[in-house]
DNA sequence: GTCTATACAATGATAGAC
DNA sequence: GTCTATCATTGTATAGAC
């Protein structure tokens, strides 16, 4: 937030390095399988310096976590300006998803495990809300179609579920299995479960 | 597998209290998170009994997944003998499936959280299969529908993905999310993808 | 097979000098 | 703000008696 002496420091600061570093290991190693030890040491700081800036390995873990909410706050309020038709609507949320999980990977890598994980000891905090707040804008979005006759009279609820399946799966396969990542497949399968699967008989 | 000296034991032996505490404690706190202490503790045994039976934490972890593998297959192979329209085969699926995360949650929790999360130090293990064969299961229930000209004539794997999809995302908030759970929402999600969202045109 | 007791490394956290 | 040195605690694992 506030920028001291280094506007343009080539290197960030110690407290920004631990911050990057913590997000890496956390994302790989999880809560509890991450030391303190190594997050200095990788970060090229002493355990102190840890203590000073975060208070403690909670502290640390619980500002990431607020970084990540307001970025993800930024991004659905972004999406939720946007106009067309709900599919394409739809494609652009999954897309900006998707280039914000490939611009900070590791960042997303770690909420997804926390989201999905069993709870580490970690700090008690409540996860489902990241999947709340993109529910919601699902939600908003299929109702403005709604409105207009552009789609069935469906249950939003059960859209919004539908689609919020299909993203996080898809980003999820393209995390942990890069060799049969996809990054068309999101795409495909909205437009798949909006066109239908079955031979229409038409109702 | 061999069943010693107690066919009809009221309290199961050593053994098998030690697979089934690690498995509820893995399942709620991680690999990681999780220590051999707190497993024998919990079992009623000494540490020295857990590294009888299962040599190392490593081992006992090592067993379950074995455990885990094989109540896979055995569930796959029942639902592949099924017989009906592709719909019907893939809601049959989801049901046994769901059954079975009922009867054994914390196995389940366990390794769906050794799927979606991180590798907290856990012995490497390619948690990838169970989708592996979930997808291939879903695949070809959808090929024998193509045969018949029961579906539209589409990417077989996408379909796999999406149901998948489906599936795995109402199984997940069922168990995170017991509050705004709803045990009939993966049926209706996967109908809803079958006969599509948007209003028909026709294709 | 199961226990008590213990070895020994790693952990989260801090005191106090600079 | 950043370091060296250290603490109490907890971790995995084992030796050896019964």
């Amino acid at each position: 937030m506030k920028n001291n002496n280094r506007p343009n420091a080539e290197t960030p600061d110690a407290r920004e390095r631990l911050l990057d570093t913590a997000i890496g290991m956390f994302a790989q190693k999880g809560y509890a399988g991450t030391s303190v030890r190594e997050i200095a040491e990788q970060a090229g700081v002493s355990k102190p310096v840890l203590y000073y800036y975060f208070k403690s390995k909670e502290g640390l873990f619980l500002a990431i976590l607020e970084m990540a909410e307001n970025l993800q706050k930024q991004l659905l309020a972004e999406v939720l300006k946007s106009q067309g038709t709900v599919v394409d609507r739809l494609l652009l949320l999954y897309r900006r998803v998707y280039e914000e999980v490939e611009a900070h990977q590791s960042f997303y890598k770690m909420i997804h495990g926390l989201i999905f994980g069993p709870p580490q000891g970690a700090p008690s905090y409540d996860f489902s809300r990241y999947h709340r707040h993109m529910l919601d804008v699902i939600r908003k979005i299929f109702n403005t179609g709604l409105a207009v006759g552009e789609v069935k009279k469906i249950n939003a609820d059960d859209v919004a579920y539908l689609v919020l399946s299909l993203i996080d799966f898809c980003l999820h396969v393209d995390q942990v299995q890069p060799e049969v990542s996809d990054p068309q497949r999101a795409q495909r399968l909205i437009r798949l479960a909006f066109q239908g699967i079955e031979q229409g008989t038409e109702n």
